[in-house]
DNA sequence: TTTAACTATCTCGACATCGAGATAGATGCA
DNA sequence: TGCATCTATCTCGATGTCGAGATAGTTAAA
């Protein structure tokens, strides 16, 4: 390998362009074990949130999985349509809807969590245990920077 | 630190969820770098490859960006209202054409290239270069691994 | 040469997401 | 209490992307 090409792999747009490529793989792998059950990322996060984190109001909802107030209600919409969800009013605030599973919701999210975690397993298994504690601490260092850039400015 | 709070960042669904945060926090860094330029990923990822790679047909630089053909049309549409690059005719194959910078174009690239550059040289900054050479090899390993996984089942 | 299969690009309709702004309820202070 | 401000959610219009299919040009084998 030339010294240019060994250069442009550490400097940090290279980074950037390394880390693309893989999340774009890895999350075309994540997307596809869970396509067929009729659920896309969002929808997908959505639901998993509500079955591990219990029941939430919308926008408490929509900051974990980084999406726009508008796109939150989009995606509650999508998901109470087809019945995999519900909004109930919160007594303690006029304003506030909690979202919850309805039962039907939760077997999907159950299932479709469960192939998920197998298809990762199969995709993070060329990866040894030594290598997958680096890994996230390296993607967290840089994460927990990256995000912390962003508060500076809003 | 328990011992099932342990086990979640190793386990495969756990490491995707930090792998996706991560990326997300950086792509927006990134994304702040240019947009003030007027470019936005697909944009910035279509001049990139031309400033870098040369004048390419339409479909091969789609490959490059990860876009299906009706984006990178709609991409090249949108550069080439702005004059930022131009669709030539191929010789050698009349179906085909190639896409080049414009003088416009190649300045602004290179201008938003540069600050791209900068902005990920800041957000990297705090990985040691010792860290950064780990990453890639990490990233790169898992990567292919997924993009291989991909090729198996298209 | 003829024609079937392939390839590069574009068109069309659908959809998820976004930013900005509207609405209704909550909060806190004079 | 009255009013300004804040907050949670939703609505609207615009945009970028996608899958499927249409079109035109190329390739290769009978």
């Amino acid at each position: 390998m030339s010294r240019a090409a060994r250069g442009t792999e550490r400097s940090a747009p290279g980074i950037y362009l390394v880390l693309w490529r893989a999340f774009r793989a890895i999350e075309e792998n994540a997307s596809r074990s869970v396509s067929s059950l009729g659920l896309g990322h969002s929808d997908f996060a959505v639901l998993e949130v509500l079955l591990h984190k219990g029941p939430q109001p919308v926008n408490v909802m929509g900051k974990k999985v980084l999406l726009t107030s508008a796109s939150i209600t989009a995606a509650v919409d999508r998901l109470e349509s087809r019945r995999l969800l519900q909004r109930t009013s919160d007594p303690k605030d006029g304003r506030s809807r909690i979202v919850e599973l309805t039962a039907s919701g939760r077997r999907l999210i159950e299932r479709a969590f469960q192939k998920h975690a197998q298809d990762m397993e199969e995709t993070m298994a060329v990866l040894r245990s030594s290598e997958r504690t680096e890994l996230v601490r390296l993607l967290k260092k840089v994460g927990m920077w990256a995000a912390a850039r962003l508060d500076d400015e809003p």
